[in-house]
This record gives structure tokens, C-alpha cells and sequence, in this order.
DNA sequence: ATAGGGTTAG
């Protein structure tokens, strides 16, 4: 069938402007005054000049002239309220038009000229009174109201007046289809959009670009890449605009690459980039951290000469903020001049991101006196701030601004702030949070799910997760990775495996994370070779291991002091990650190695390092600790002070403990004296422990005592199990019991306490005790922590106790590493 | 007809 171009369709004469004016009102010499023309031409500048008061005055002074103040006249008029939307001149002429009787106001042009001043004004109630008035529904009202309900989001509306439209066989034109398909985009209904393509194809309108743009706009808005690639395709003449609408698609269905490619072939074909088209890419390198693709972004920007407005700006913002250029970020800020909430939000978000904190609420300061108020974004981008500095005052600041101006019951807002409450450690606040808000979505569920599972709380997790299905809220893959986490975290390691399979089972597919929080942990609850299983189970099912997921195995490798399998994953790094090599990859690699015992490879690692960041140089001391080589860690220390890099507390417990390992008192006194009056840090409790630990096992039991005393710190479990084991070695048994005593009294519920007291027995070779403080910790119904290893009895071979650790894998566990090097100097034989 | 900010999982 042959297609019809669209403008023979048969469209009914909108309206008529001939009919007779009553002429009792009218002089009939007036009617035919040249001047009533004049007054029309006069009148009809100054609507398009957009001075609409002095047209209306114009009219006025026509009637004190007793001239013809015809329908074209008013018509003019509403035009001119149409350009400048302004509502309320344009309520005063449909007054005027309503006094001069139905002449007018049943006309049917100004009819549907008022219909349309009110649909452009956003007055919906209005314009849908008028037109359900109308006695003849022509293409144009139809398209206004449709228009209007488009633009304030009533899709669905619109789209029953597309339906309706064609029912009355009144045919969409090439203005009605481009809101029809914005309306299907929006509600992403592809099926009912490809209907309206159909339409569009029968009746020949597919040879307008702004018909066929916005087709290209609903198959991308609708995840359809495939089709709007298709319809962009057959554009005869392509503008800008089409490019863009397609690149936009992309954009948005994460097809960043794509729409990188796309502007590339557009300058290749010679068509000039706009704002828009700039801003798209600046999002797609921002999404992709394609530093090159967005400044080459910026650079086309500036050359093609596009003016930095706001949406650019905040584009250029927005990616120089993701990527983590701050610099470039403020200098763009410092360029714009029309800044607006979320330009402020943007560099305050970027500040937050960095970790500068301080900077970021000094702009908030600077926004204040700019007279502008903070919105519910700006609330969660510094609630953020406090969940990442885990500031419970800061957080509830922002918590108590946020409800005195009422922007508390925002879901974003909620869902921020109860990952501050989560963060803080006060789940029952974050819960309170929770429950307050009306309107709870998924990602609200799955925050407070986070909370549970991050402190290992399975059951509430388990219990909000049944909750959440009876409330017909239906659980996505990080609902489900987070109850795996919680079990996890829990140390149900057979519960989660179980419910990693019910995931799969009810049609949700592991993701990358899912696999990883499976690894990791099997790692921490000491199943290193199940995390190795499930990483290559991950590789089978397709999905290539990431750098995370990398550190990951190699820690397990390490764990199991597997040489062969930390080599493996090197050359899968070397093979595959060349390119995305980190900080964290390069400080596995030399832990993995120094746990592994190939020292000297770490050291080689260490020495071709891509990066000289702290956690690098702190992996390298704590691998010399291992090895006791306190000389060795002793000279990285001073290399860091010698290139200004601060060291922090994890490089001092390291350093600790490599003299603790090498029995050195007089290092470890100056190292601590060093990190208190060189670096004014405060000694944590884990160096007070390493010094007791040390002084201890060196004899010195009363030192240590007085240690303890000195100390600002509660002694934990630990320290006094140092104590105890030093008692032990001294034959002050008596000591010893009073303090295990102490320790079981004061905190009988401390499932840590019966570990610890068990393991410090068992490098004592006192076994029974081992057996009675397993059979306690039964009798009390307590489980052993996850990342809290024990020593247990096997049985007894030839007369031989046969020991392991729970696992064997524990190597990592300070403790169980401190008690191996202990036993395999002792009792060498006695390890399996 | 096309373009910008904040939230959840390893």
C-alpha cells in the first residue's frame, strides 16, 4: 500500500474567521476603516516583540475609537501570551473575549486558541474545561492538550489522547507524534511506541526529522538500541539532533563506548557537536572514567566556541568531579556564571568524593551567602560526608536540618542517612529512620538490610527479607548479595552457600559482586580453598574476574600459603588487568608473596611498584615483619619520613610487630616513643597489645603489667591473654588462673574470651583446658566470631597430640599466626 | 525532538 505523505491527510479546517460580527456594537464605517488594519499590523508587532501590555492597550484605545476589534485581533494577542507564557495578560483578554459575547467566544478559532495559550501556560485544568467545550476538536487543540500533558509527566493522559484522536479520525501530525513518542520513552512502553511508528510510516510522516529524531529518542529511552540504530539509520537528512537523541540512548542503556564512537562519526560526516551533544559525552565519559574521552570533550567544546551554560557547565563538572580532577572541577565552577543548586551540589559532591570534608562544607558556607538554599541533595551529599567519616554529631545535624525543613520524607535522603546511622554502628536509629519513612522503595530496604549484614545480624536480616516479600517488595541481586553477607559475616557459611543457591534457583543470576562477597567470605571464615573453587565456578559461568575480585584470591592464595596458586593469579594479572593494575592489586601481590614465603619475589614486586602509596609500603613492612627482618622494615619506614608520606597507625603495628617477632624491646620502645612525639599519633590499643605481647613473652611480665595500667585503654581479652601465657612460661600458675578468671567473669558472654584463653593453653600445651573451654562455650550456646581463630584437638596419634588450626587456613589470623610460629618452633612434629 | 546533581552490595 502506498504511504501518504502527511500533509495530504485530510484535516479538517481548523477554524473560520468569516462569520458576520454582530454589527449593532459596530459603527459600520468603523467596520470598514483602513485603520482597524493598521491597529492589526500594530498590534501584531508588538505581540511578537513580546510587549503585550501595549498591545492590549492598543486594543483598548480601538474600542474607545469604536473600531472592529475582530477575532485575529485577540487571536494575535494570546499568540503574544503564548511566547511569553504569561499566564495572567492572558486571563484578562479571555475575560474581554467572554464580555463581548459569543461571537467571540464561541469562535471557533479563538476557541482553540485559547485552548492552546492555556495547554502552553501549563494550565491543565483550564485548557481540558475549554476544550471539553469545544465544539470542533481540530489537529491543534488536540496537539496542545496532548503537549501539555506531556510536558507536566501525564503520559499516559497523552496517549489516551493520541488513541482517542485517532478514533475521531482526527490524524496526528508531525507535531503531535514527537510528544506521543516522548510520552512512550517516558513510560518506556516500546510496544505502544512501535504502534505510533507504524502510524507514523503508514501515513508518510517518517520523512520529518523531528518525527523520526524523536522515534530514534523512544527506542532509546525504551532500552530498544537496536531499533532507534534503525530508524537513525533511514533519516534521510540527519541533523544534530538526531545524533544526539541516539547518543543520548546510549548514554543511558550504558553503552558509553558507543556513544563515544558516535561522536566521532558525527565529525566525520561533518556534523557540528552542540552543548547537548558535548554534555551527553561528558556524561558517557563521567559513567565510563574515560579521562581522555572527557577532555577531549572539554576540548571540542572550547573550540567549537559553545558557551558554558549551565547544563555544560555542570556537565564538565560533573565528569571532572567523577573522575576525581578536582582541580579542573573548581576551575570550571569558577568560570560559570550562572550557577544554580546543583552546579553547588555538584563541586560539594566532588569534595565529599575526594575525602575533603572541610572543603566541602566551606562551600556550603559560600552557598549560603550566595542566598541559596540546600535541597535534599545537598542534605545527602553531606549525609554521605558523615557516613564516610563516620561522624554520628555531623550526621544528625544534617538529619535534624533536613526535618526543619521539611525535606526529611525525600527517599534519598532517608536511604542516606540511614547508611550514616549504619555506618555509625546505631542500626537502631537507622531502623527508626526506616520506619518513618511512608513511601519505602528497594534501595530503602536493601540500606537497612545493609546495616544488618554489615554487623553480621543474619536473623534481622532474614526476617526483613521475608518482610519485604510479604510486602510484595520483590528482592533484587544486592538484596540477595547482602543476605548472603550477612550469614557470612555471621560465620554461616553453610547458610550462605544454601541461600547463594535459593538466589539462583528463584531467577537472579550472581553478579560479580555476588561471587565476590562469596570469596571473601569463604576467605575470612577460613574456606580459602572454597573461595579459590568459586572464583574459578565464577570464570565458568562468564563473568571475568575484576580487580577486587583478584585481591580477593590472591589473599586467599595467601592464606593458604599456596605459591602455586598466588603465581596463577600474577600471571592473570599480567594477562589480563595490565592495564588496571592498583594500589590494592600491587599490596596484595606482596602480601600474597611474604605469606607464601617468597620473600624475595615480594621484594621484586615491590621494587618495579607502579605506585609509591602508603598501603604499598605498609604490605612491604608487614612482609619484613613476618621474617623478623626489623632492619629491613626499619629502612622502608625512613624512606617513607624521607619522601614526606605520613606513616599511620597500620604502619606502626607493623613495625611493632616486627619486633615483636624478632624479640627486639629496645626497637620497639623507640618506635613507639617515635610515633608519639615524632608523629603526635596516640598509640591504639592493638600497639599497647604488641608491646605487652612483647614484653611478655620476653619475661618481663611486671613491665608489662605497669604497661597495662599506664595505657588510657580498657586491656581487651587479648593482652591479658599475652599475660597469661607469660605467666605460664614463669610458672605463675597462679597468676595465670587469676587472670583467665577475671577475663571469664567480666565478660562470660565474650565467645573471643574462651577462644583466646583456649589458644593460649594450647600453645602451653595444656589440653584439657582447651577441652574445657570448648565444652563451656557449648554449655553457654556460644559460636565461635568469624575472623576469630582457635586452635582445636583432633585426637591423638602414637601418643602425639594432633593439633590444627579450625581450618588450617587461619595463617592470616594474627593469633593463630602468632601460635603456629610458636608451635612449629616447639613441636614441630606435632603440626598436620 | 536532544542535555546536568544526591541513595543500597564485595
Amino acid at each position: 500500500m502506498a504511504s501518504l505523505p502527511f500533509n495530504t491527510i485530510p484535516i479538517k479546517l481548523p477554524y473560520s474567521v468569516s462569520t458576520k460580527p454582530p454589527s449593532k456594537n459596530h459603527d459600520e464605517q468603523a467596520h470598514h476603516s483602513p485603520s482597524s488594519t493598521s491597529y492589526f499590523h500594530r498590534v501584531s508587532s508588538l505581540c511578537k516583540s513580546g510587549e503585550i501590555k501595549e498591545a492590549l492597550s492598543l486594543v483598548t484605545e480601538m474600542g474607545f475609537r469604536n473600531l472592529r476589534i475582530g477575532p485575529e485581533i485577540y487571536g494575535e494577542i494570546l499568540q503574544g501570551c503564548v511566547y511569553e507564557r504569561d499566564l495572567s495578560t492572558g486571563k484578562q483578554i479571555h475575560a474581554r473575549i467572554l464580555k463581548n459575547g459569543d461571537f467571540y467566544a464561541r469562535n471557533e478559532y479563538i476557541e482553540t486558541k485559547l485552548v492552546i495559550f492555556y495547554a502552553k501556560c501549563d494550565a491543565l485544568e483550564i485548557a481540558e474545561v475549554l476544550f471539553s467545550k469545544l465544539r470542533v476538536r481540530n489537529v491543534f487543540s488536540w496537539a496542545a492538550l496532548i503537549g501539555v500533558k506531556c510536558r507536566i509527566g501525564l503520559c499516559e493522559g497523552a496517549l489516551m489522547g493520541f488513541v482517542e484522536m485517532l478514533e475521531n479520525e482526527i490524524f496526528p501530525d508531525n507535531f503531535v507524534v514527537p510528544n506521543v513518542c516522548k510520552a512512550c520513552g517516558a513510560l518506556q512502553w516500546s510496544r505502544f511506541g512501535r504502534g505510533v511508528h507504524g502510524y507514523v510510516v503508514k501515513s508518510g510522516l517518517d520523512d520529518c526529522v523531528f518525527v523520526a529524531s524523536s522515534l530514534a529518542d523512544m527506542y532509546g529511552k525504551c532500552g530498544v538500541l537496536d531499533d532507534a540504530r534503525k530508524v537513525f539509520d533511514e533519516i534521510p537528512e540527519r541533523n544534530v539532533v538526531a545524533w544526539n537523541a541516539l547518543m543520548v540512548g546510549y548514554v543511558q542503556n550504558g553503552m558509553n563506548e558507543e556513544a563515544i564512537r558516535l561522536l566521532s562519526d558525527m565529525r566525520k560526516e561533518g556534523v557540528e557537536p552542540t552543548r547537548v551533544t558535548v554534555s551527553t559525552c561528558l556524561s558517557a565519559s563521567a559513567n565510563m572514567g574515560g579521562v581522555e574521552e572527557g577532555l577531549q570533550s572539554h576540548a571540542i567544546a572550547i573550540v567549537n566556541g559553545l558557551e558554558l551554560d549551565n547544563i555544560l557547565g555542570t556537565s564538565l563538572l560533573n565528569f571532572y568531579c567523577k573522575v576525581g580532577l578536582i582541580e579542573y572541577a573548581e576551575m570550571v565552577f569558577d568560570r560559570m556564571f550562572d550557577k544554580d543548586v546543583v552546579t553547588w551540589n555538584l563541586l560539594i559532591s566532588g569534595y565529599v568524593q575526594q575525602g575533603l570534608v572541610e572543603d566541602a562544607i566551606y562551600m556550603c558556607q559560600l552557598m549560603r551567602l550566595e542566598k541559596l538554599k540546600y535541597d535534599c541533595v545537598t542534605l545527602a551529599t553531606l549525609m554521605s560526608a558523615a557516613a564516610r567519616t563516620e561522624n554520628l554529631k555531623f550526621g544528625k545535624e544534617v538529619q535534624c536540618y533536613g526535618i526543619r525543613h521539611i525535606l526529611e520524607s525525600d527517599i534519598v535522603l532517608a536511604s542516606t542517612t540511614m547508611d550514616m546511622y549504619g555506618k555509625c554502628g546505631s542500626i537502631v536509629n537507622a531502623k527508626k529512620v526506616f520506619d518513618s519513612t511512608v513511601e519505602k522503595d528497594l534501595i530503602l530496604w536493601n540500606t537497612l538490610l545493609a546495616a544488618y549484614a554489615e554487623s553480621g545480624f543474619s536473623g534481622e536480616a532474614l526476617r526483613l527479607f521475608y518482610e519485604m516479600q510479604l510486602e510484595s517488595v520483590p528482592p533484587n541481586v544486592i538484596t540477595w548479595n547482602l543476605i548472603v553477607l550477612s550469614l557470612l559475616r555471621n560465620g554461616e557459611v553453610n547458610e550462605a552457600k544454601e541461600m547463594f543457591l535459593q538466589m539462583q534457583s528463584s531467577g537472579i543470576s550472581p553478579n560479580i559482586i555476588s561471587w565476590t562477597t562469596m570469596m571473601n567470605g569463604m576467605v575470612q571464615n577460613g574456606c580459602s580453598e572454597e573461595a579459590i573453587l568459586f572464583l574459578r565456578e565464577m570464570q565458568e559461568s562468564g563473568l571475568r574476574p575484576n580487580a577486587f575480585s583478584i585481591t580477593v584470591a590472591l589473599s586467599a592464595s595467601a592464606n593458604l600459603a599456596s605459591l602455586h596458586f598466588g603465581r596463577s593469579i600474577h600471571g592473570y594479572i599480567i594477562r589480563n588487568l595490565q592495564h588496571s593494575c592498583s594500589v590494592s592489586i600491587e599490596t596484595s601481590l606482596v602480601d600474597m608473596y611474604a605469606k607464601c614465603g617468597d620473600i624475595n619475589k615480594a621484594e621484586r614486586v615491590f621494587g618495579s611498584k607502579l605506585y609509591s602509596e602508603l598501603p604499598l609500603y605498609n604490605a612491604m613492612i608487614a612482609a619484613y615483619a613476618l621474617y623478623g627482618n626489623v632492619k629491613k622494615a626499619m629502612a622502608l619506614y625512613r624512606s617513607l619520613e624521607e619522601m614526606g608520606i605520613k606513616p599511620d597507625s597500620i604502619t606502626f603495628t607493623s613495625l611493632l610487630s616486627a619486633c615483636n617477632h624478632a624479640g627486639d624491646i629496645d626497637q620497639a620502645i623507640g618506635i613507639f616513643t617515635d610515633m608519639v612525639s615524632k608523629h603526635g599519633m596516640c598509640p591504639c590499643l592493638e600497639h599497647y597489645g604488641l608491646m605487652v605481647d612483647l614484653l611478655a613473652s620476653a619475661g618481663e611480665t611486671d613491665k608489662a603489667l605497669r604497661l597495662i595500667e599506664e595505657m588510657p585503654y580498657k586491656p581487651d581479652a587479648r593482652m591479658i591473654q599475652s599475660l597469661v601465657a607469660s605467666c605460664n612460661k614463669q610458672h605463675k600458675t597462679e597468676l595465670a588462673d587469676y587472670l583467665s578468671r577475671h577475663l571469664l567473669e567480666t565478660e562470660p558472654e565474650n565467645s573471643g574470651n574462651y577462644v583466646t584463653i583456649s589458644n593460649a593453653n594450647a600453645v602451653e600445651g595444656s589440653w584439657d583446658e582447651v577441652v574445657k573451654m570448648r565444652e563451656m562455650m557449648k554449655a553457654k550456646g556460644l559460636k565461635k566470631k568469624p575472623g576469630c581463630s582457635w586452635i582445636q584437638i583432633k585426637g591423638e596419634e602414637d601418643g602425639v597430640h594432633v593439633f590444627v588450626a579450625n581450618d588450617k587456613t587461619h595463617i592470616r589470623n594474627n593469633e593463630i599466626q602468632r601460635i603456629l610460629a610458636l608451635l612449629l618452633y616447639d613441636m614441630r612434629s606435632d603440626v598436620k
